[in-house]
DNA sequence: TACATACATTTGTATATACAAATATTGTTT
DNA sequence: AAACAATATTTGTATATACAAATGTATGTA
């Protein structure tokens, strides 16, 4: 990836705001390959992420405030995120019986069978986006990130 | 930054999902920093940039499509985002007498004084998103990020 | 000149997201 | 028990963004 080539400047840009463009465009190229590889299924980053939550609670519910914890970018509106998987018949949610204020979030089998799919889909993402880096590259990128 | 903590997760997550784990969780904390920054100048981060290229044209007009080209995050809505900076007085659009497609856009003095201002709060929050790096990280950073 | 094509921008519309206020339920205090 | 505060979720609304179609202008060709 080359910055100036990208943003079409001749300039050199000083290098903390170089890195924060740098970031920016990395971020979007990565967007942009996760996407592509969600798209057949039609599920957005988020309800992936959330149907991967799901999964992880091996049977156990997750109410909308534990989702909304475990989210990567944690959103106001998980609520409506839920509705899109219920309508697509990949999570149940019925209210919690010993606290009515809460509800109880499950994936279906259909949702645990599309999710399988889209495993397959975005390793074939992670192939294409990683496929300049060796393991050390990457263990070195997520030292440099923590100091963030 | 610790992405375990902060995602509430125990499991050990796959070093390739985790970097893109990562990536989203810094890109979220910049953002967050960075519109705060802006947040007393009421223009957003993709408004900034804009305002950065036409400061970079010295007086010289850009169109549309110049703009676009050169923005970080390329976006379909040039015109409304420029509409957004023209009813803030920081830029003036006419059409260009050359060729009547095209728009003339270039920056106000009110816009270049403002964004002198925004420079300032910018130096702000640079300190506070760096304040754990040393040079040699941040070239070591950008001599990764170029492997995507 | 008339026509088709290409170019630059604008507009319409659907979807996404952010933020605040509203609703419902539970827990606490007097 | 009544009143109040705390918790969990939902809803309303404003704003942002993506994508496609529409508009207006210029260029090339028969």
């Amino acid at each position: 990836m080359n910055v100036e080539e990208i943003i079409k400047t001749s300039k050199k840009i000083p290098l903390e705001p170089r890195t924060l463009i740098h970031m920016e465009l990395v971020h979007n190229k990565i967007n942009e390959i996760m996407y592509g590889a969600l798209k057949p299924f039609e599920v957005s980053l988020q309800q992936f992420n959330v149907l991967r939550i799901l999964r992880g609670q091996q049977g156990k519910p997750a109410n909308l405030s534990t989702l909304n914890d475990r989210m990567v970018t944690k959103m106001s509106n998980t609520t409506r995120l839920v509705d899109k998987l219920l309508s697509k018949g990949f999570v149940n949610r019925t209210v919690c019986p010993s606290n009515r204020r809460k509800v109880e979030i499950v994936i279906t089998d259909s949702g645990l069978k599309a999710l399988r799919q889209m495993d397959e889909s975005l390793e074939d993402a992670h192939k294409v986006i990683y496929q300049n880096f060796k393991k050390e590259d990457l263990e070195q990128l997520n030292y440099l990130l923590d100091k963030f």
